[in-house]
Order: C-alpha cells, then structure tokens, then sequence
DNA sequence: GCCGTTTTCGGCCCGACTGTTTTCAGTCG
C-alpha cells in the first residue's frame, strides 16, 4: 500500500514537466511542418513555457476547459489536450505528429545552424532521419548537390556537429563571471571603445551559462576598428559572425562563445535591456510598449509612427516611461516581476553589503585545508563586515570527511575560546554540520547538540531517494536550527534527490527552521524558484560558502546572487543580522516557537 | 492555437548576419 502511494504521488508531480515536454515537441512538429503552422509552433511553445511556470500540478487546475482556459497561453484546444491527456495518458494529435514528423530529426534542430527548413529539406531530398544518416550523406558528398547548400554553409553545419555536444554543456556562474570578466577587461582596453559591459545570462547571475554576451558603445566612426580589434584578440579561436554592428567569437578556452555588439552612446540603455533579456521579459516589455502605440527594440523606446526617441539612454529611462519601477537584472524572468514592478512592489533587493557573518564552513579538524586562527585572521582582513563566522566541522558518520566525535568537538569548543581571546573579539561561533541518517534521526547525541551555537542538518547518503521524510524530522529537532545543501545536487553532475517542497516549507515555518542557500559554486542550493517559495512561506534563509578552504569564503557573493534571483530582501535572510538576532531565532526554535519575520525586522537596527 | 481599453478576426517581438543568390530565406538571440 506504501508503494502504491508513493507511486500516486511520483506520477502526479510530474504531469507538468511531462506536458511541458509533449508540448515543447509538438512546437516543433509545427515548426517543421513549415511557415503556415508556425503561429500554432509559437502557442505550443507558450503553453510549454506555461506548464514549466507552474507552482501546483496542472491536475489542480484541471477541473474544465474553462478553468484551464484561466491560464495564460492555454486555450480551448490545448485545454482539452491536458484533460486528454489526464484522463488518458495520451494526446492523440501528438501521437499523430509523431507518425508525420521522425522524432529524431526534432533533435537535430537543436544543433546550431539546422533551422527546421534545413532539417526539411535533407529529409526530402535525401532522406536523412537522424545523426547518423546525417553524418553519412556530408561524408558521402550528396550534401553539396542540393539548391542552397554551398561550401559555407555545409563548413557551418559540420562545425555546428562537431561543437554539438561540448557546447551544450552550460558554463558554472562562477566560471562564466571569470571568463566573461576577463574578455570584458581586454574589449574595454579595444581603442575607440566608450563603455562597455556584460549583458545575458550572466547579467542576471543564473546558475549555468551558455554564452557572453558584451555591449559596447563607441564613436560611430570608430566602429569597423572595435569589431576588427574584437575579433583579433588572442584568446579568440574562430570567427563565427561579424557585421557593423555585432560580432561572434569561440574563445580558445572550452569554445565558450563571446558575442558583442555595438551601439551609440544614446543607446546603451535599451541594448543593454534588449540583450540582458530574458528574453520572456523582453517579450513582455515588447507587448506592453506596443499596447501603448511604440516598439522597444535595442535602439530604443520610440513612438511606432513617427519613430521618435522616447527613451533609450538608459535602462532606468526605459522602465520609467514605460511606467514601471525598475527592475533588476536578477529578477528578469518573466515570474512576475512586470506585474509587482507595475504596482511599485518589487522588493529591496539584498545586497553583498548587508552579509554580517558567514554560517558554515570547514577547518582542518574535519575536512578543511585551514586551522581555526589562519580563517580568522583572515576574515578578519577580508571580510572586516563580519561580526561572526561559524564553524562547522563534520559529525562522525562523514568518515572521509574527517567527522568528529562528541569528545573532539569538546576540545574544539575549547580551541575556539583560545582564538577568539587571542583575536580579542567572539568572531568564531560553535557550529556543527550535522549528518541526517537514513531514519532522519542525527549522529550527534541530543545534550552535545544543545551545546552548539548553532547546528545545521545535511543529507550526505541517499542521493537516488525520495528523503522527504528525513528533512521533515530533522526540521522537528529542537536543536536543527538550518537545514544545509537541501536538495544534495551538484550542478551539472549529481540530479538532485525527489523532495516534496512544499511539505519541507510547511514544516520549517512551523517548527522555525532556516533553510541554507550553500553558495558553493557546484551547489547554489537551495536554487532561486525554490528560494522564492520558500520566502513566500515566511521562511527564513541563511546564505552559507560552506568553505573548506580561505579563496572559497568570496563565494558569499555568489549565494547572494541567487538570493537576489529569489526575490529576496534583506529581511529574509537571517545572517544580514547581528548576532543577537541570530541567538533569538536559534532560542525561539527551541522553544518550538515559529520565528516570525516581524520580530526579525523589530530586532535588526 | 491564443488573445482582446484598437480587435471575436487578424494579428502574433524584431533586427542582424550569413550564405547563396542577384533580392531574400534561414537562423539566431
């Protein structure tokens, strides 16, 4: 019976990313079918958008059509088709599709420079299906023999196979904000070059990367000579595209693509808005200028008939006439922000600046490279802001990792007492990262718990399950004060474990538990939508470098940046606050009193 | 196929670059 529960509920949350997945390959069906049905390609794509979008599963709304119809970008037709497929399990126009389009070819337009038309034509005309018919026909030359396949082209598609696979591996934030900073340094020292600046993705701090983007502005006549010093600096490995105004390059280093584009001085604003994005915000800011008689593009706000300048300078210009409070990079991703920014209600976004401690980390008395006294000379010249650092070194069960026993904590309480008198100020508090077992029980003795200044929880075994129950557990311990890394993923390498997130949310507000936001770069976890849930919740968040070593501690501004793309003020966040503060959100969990944020807002000064 | 303080019909974000062709379709962001 357990396991027919659990099944239930297994089946139940993935609806929305199963349709959102049959839409997103219907869309490009359509595409493929050609010009006429790309208006329905566009709906498709929309409603794939929108079921991705959704905080509770698609079955909740899917009482009718007309209730469905309520969403936006889902219609009658595509309404009928969620309930069809609720009922059924399956779309029979899909299923139709399917027949009429070979589902490999779909794949290959994911490759750059295949565009369905391409796709179409190798198809027809030599009936390529899939990768490996593909390959085939370049090598066996039939490619060049068709109309509109000339050298260039088929040079492009070969290069766009063979880049393929690596390019598709995203870039970590942290590697993307070295890389990009450095192609921004040498394109700023470019002669004839005003300002310049990283735009995309990387502007708004998501997590992966794909590519840098960078805006310049420069003297009109200086033009051809920034794009030719551009495309000839050292780090470049080829050419990919360059015009008067824009250039592509693949860097040397992991083929990392670099795209700049030009502009003048007037407007730098709206490129820099128009190529931040995303492009969802985009189109929305697009949508609500047209409604209103003008068209955003990069060269600005301007009136659709007579093609004056309304605002284009810069990007607080823009949101302003378009009368919209601004809105900051971060939060950019079409969840809302237009809607808050139209109300004035955006929040105050955190700040680096605001940080008054760091609340995990790791020294050599479990698996850190560094002892006690060099981490806090350290922060004590680096981070002169902070007030408290918290140590917290491994419980037993993390073997390799050098856990300690209760005994070793207690001769480390008393090393701690040593450094901070030798520094002459209570920097370094008493922590523990302690395991959450297999039963949600913890592998540290409750009174040895109690002792601690603060205790995090963590999940290091069971990556592969649902572990629900164990945090729900954790959470009820008087002396878990935050649970740490909550999902268990590694960006890129390590999925993250099935957990029910809004039973963990309901749970840490009721019993005051913070959530950990680990800003180590493979981690950054909890990730940014979650962070806005759980904020929606009332639950406070803790911003942690989970530092193992010093370089490390500067990942701070990282755990920050996905704060901020998880909408969150300084309020939210419990370690913008003194220590005192801190104390009475660790005794109020232990008193199983629910912390709540205005008694948060009361304390801090 | 969706959507509506211009519209229930007729729109749907929009401009740059490439390659091949010779005026533009395809692709991308």
């Amino acid at each position: 019976m357990n396991h027919a529960v659990i099944q239930q509920k297994e089946t139940r949350t993935n609806h929305n990313s199963e349709l959102a997945g049959i839409f997103h390959r219907m869309a490009s069906c359509y595409r493929y079918k050609g010009k006429e049905e790309r208006f329905r390609a566009l709906a498709y794509e929309g409603a794939s958008r929108t079921m991705n979008n959704l905080k509770e599963d698609i079955s909740v709304y899917a009482t009718d059509v007309q209730s469905l119809d309520k969403l936006s970008g889902i219609g009658e037709s595509i309404g009928e088709k969620i309930m069809e497929f609720l009922k059924t399990g399956k779309i029979k126009t899909y299923e139709k599709l399917r027949k009429e389009v070979p589902q490999d070819l779909l794949d290959l337009m994911d490759i750059n420079g295949f565009g369905p038309a391409t796709i179409k034509t190798l198809h027809e005309e030599l009936k390529v299906d899939n990768r490996d018919t593909l390959i085939a026909a370049i090598q066996e030359g039939k490619i060049e023999k068709l109309k509109g396949f000339g050298p260039r082209k088929i040079e492009n598609m070969k290069r766009g196979l063979k880049l393929f696979k690596e390019s598709r591996e995203r870039m970590l934030l942290s590697e993307a904000l070295i890389a990009g900073n450095e192609i921004l340094d040498i394109v700023l020292k470019i002669p004839g070059v005003k300002k310049a600046a990283l735009a995309g993705s990387l502007r708004r701090k998501k997590e992966t990367i794909g590519d840098i983007d960078i805006i310049t502005t420069a003297e009109r006549s200086n033009w051809k000579k920034v794009i030719a010093g551009f495309i000839s600096i050292p780090q470049c490995d080829k050419v990919l595209a360059k015009g008067e105004t824009k250039a592509s390059i693949l860097l040397i280093k992991n083929h990392t693509q670099v795209d700049l584009r030009l502009v003048n001085d007037h407007e730098y604003g709206s490129a820099l808005l128009y190529f931040t994005g995303s492009k969802e915000h985009n189109i929305q800011l697009r949508l609500m200028a047209k409604e209103k008689g003008w068209k955003l593009n990069e060269y600005g706000l301007l009136d659709e008939k007579t093609d004056t300048l309304l605002a284009g300078k810069t990007e607080e210009e823009v949101y302003h006439c378009l009368g919209l409070q601004f809105i900051p990079p971060e939060l950019r991703e079409d969840r809302g922000e237009i809607e808050m920014a139209m109300k004035r209600k955006l929040p105050e976004l955190i700040e680096i600046k605001d940080i008054k401690g760091d609340m995990q980390m790791h020294s050599t008395w479990s698996d850190g490279s560094e002892e006690i006294e060099a981490i806090a000379l350290y922060i004590m010249k680096e981070f002169p802001q902070y007030e408290y650092i918290i140590m917290t070194d491994h419980s037993p069960s993390e073997r390799i990792a050098g856990g300690l026993k209760p005994a070793e904590f207690r001769k480390q309480f008393v090393e701690i007492d040593r450094v901070n008198k030798k520094i002459g100020k209570e920097l370094v508090k008493k922590g523990t990262e302690v395991d959450i077992l297999a039963d949600g029980s913890l592998d540290l003795p409750d009174d040895l718990l109690e002792e601690f200044d603060w205790v995090v929880a963590s999940i290091h075994t069971g990556f592969n399950k649902d572990n629900t129950e164990r945090l729900l557990k954790a959470c009820e311990h008087p002396s878990v004060h935050c649970i740490g890394h909550p999902s268990g993923r590694l960006i890129g390498r390590r999925e993250p474990y099935p957990v029910d997130w809004r039973k963990l949310f309901e749970k840490a507000a009721a019993t005051g538990t913070a959530i950990e936001i680990n800003a180590q770069p493979e981690r950054l976890d909890l990730k940014d939508d979650l962070v806005k849930d759980a904020i929606d919740k009332g639950i406070i968040i803790t911003i942690s470098t989970d530092s193992h070593a010093l370089t490390q501690f500067h990942n701070m501004q990282l755990g920050v940046d996905v704060a901020k793309r998880g909408w969150c003020s300084k309020g939210e966040i419990l370690n913008t606050n003194s220590w005192k503060v801190v104390k009475q959100f660790r005794e109020n969990k232990e008193k199983k009193h629910a912390f709540k944020i205005s008694i948060l807002s009361l304390l801090s000064d």
